[in-house]
DNA sequence: AGATCTACCTGGTTGC
DNA sequence: TGCAACCAGGTAGATC
């Protein structure tokens, strides 16, 4: 389930194969997968000169110059890029030339350079965009994105918080709120700071919200330098699984004991997600 | 208006 | 063994 850290680690490891390549053509296999009102076509002949994120999103940056040959490149609004949103089981892959789409690829994307950029999701629910800067002001989600956890700053995000209202772990949920958090990293860290995730945020100390932050960003950065967690699909794009999930302490290990107290870890539903906390460890 | 609930989707796991 | 039921989860859209 790509969350901050994996998109991160994603855009990390895809950058030196998309790099410096224009996009020569495409082609979509599942028509749901592209939102909005731009078609696949309008990226083709445009040069991806960044890999980024912005919350759980992936995008490819393009080179604003369009290439010359394009007799509809002087009229055409310009093409930002590409935003992907993974969902729970979307991959990103570059193949070799001539690589078959597979059972469960939606779009492909040509490399000038021979190679496939391929977008895989078993279920359907990952996303892409083409993003111009009039798609961009008419996409709601876009729009309502929250601040980046990581550059937010503990003084800005206790008085974020305190404004909540709500429990705390919708409220980490919540991608107005707060980009980029997903379960896992919201579970995690709420255990770190001691915090029970039914806690309502208006009954928390600015103590405790600053608590919480310093978790959420250790745990983050932890979790990208382990290249994220792998539970099942997640892989960089280099193939490989991340190794976050060897540390854990909550997340999946309803039941168990906790590493902390050693009592039994119980799991309930917050938010409408399964969620494990320690009734010990974890207040009010 | 803002918080909360449900549908979307399919492969893997569990239970009878 | 076979098959049905259930589970995972981020977001849009509906409902409270």
């Amino acid at each position: 389930m790509p969350e901050l850290p994996e998109v991160e680690t994603i855009a990390r490891t895809l950058a030196p194969y998309v790099t410096g390549q224009q996009i020569v053509g495409g082609e979509l296999i599942t028509a749901s997968t592209l939102e909005g009102p731009m078609p696949l076509q309008a990226a083709y002949g445009y040069t991806v000169n960044r890999v980024g994120r912005r919350g759980k999103l992936l995008l490819l940056h393009f080179d604003t110059v369009m290439a010359e040959n394009d007799e509809n490149s002087a009229k055409a609004e310009p093409i930002l890029g590409l935003a992907f949103h993974l969902r729970m089981t979307g991959r990103l892959f570059v193949y070799p030339q001539g690589t078959e789409p597979h059972r469960h690829t939606r779009l492909i994307l040509n490399l000038c350079n021979g190679k496939r950029l391929f977008f895989d999701d078993v279920r359907k629910f990952a996303r892409m965009r083409v993003m111009t800067e009039k798609a961009l002001s008419a996409w709601p989600f876009w729009q309502s994105l929250g601040p980046e956890p990581l550059t937010l700053g503990k003084d800005a995000f206790v008085e974020h918080f305190l404004r909540a209202k709500g429990n705390i772990k919708a409220t980490l949920l919540n991608q107005s709120r707060l980009a980029g958090i997903g379960n896992i990293y919201a579970d995690e860290s709420l255990f770190r700071a001691q915090i029970l995730p039914s806690a309502q945020v208006q009954a928390l100390t600015e103590k405790q919200l600053s608590m919480l932050y310093t978790a959420l960003c250790t745990v983050l950065n932890e979790a990208i330098a382990e290249c994220g967690s792998s539970i099942r699909d997640y892989r960089t794009a280099n193939g490989d699984a991340g190794a976050f999930q060897n540390k854990f302490n909550v997340y999946g290990r309803a039941g168990q004991a906790c590493t902390v107290c050693a009592r039994t870890l119980q799991k309930s539903k917050v938010a409408g997600r399964t969620t494990v906390f320690c009734p010990s460890c974890q207040h009010c």
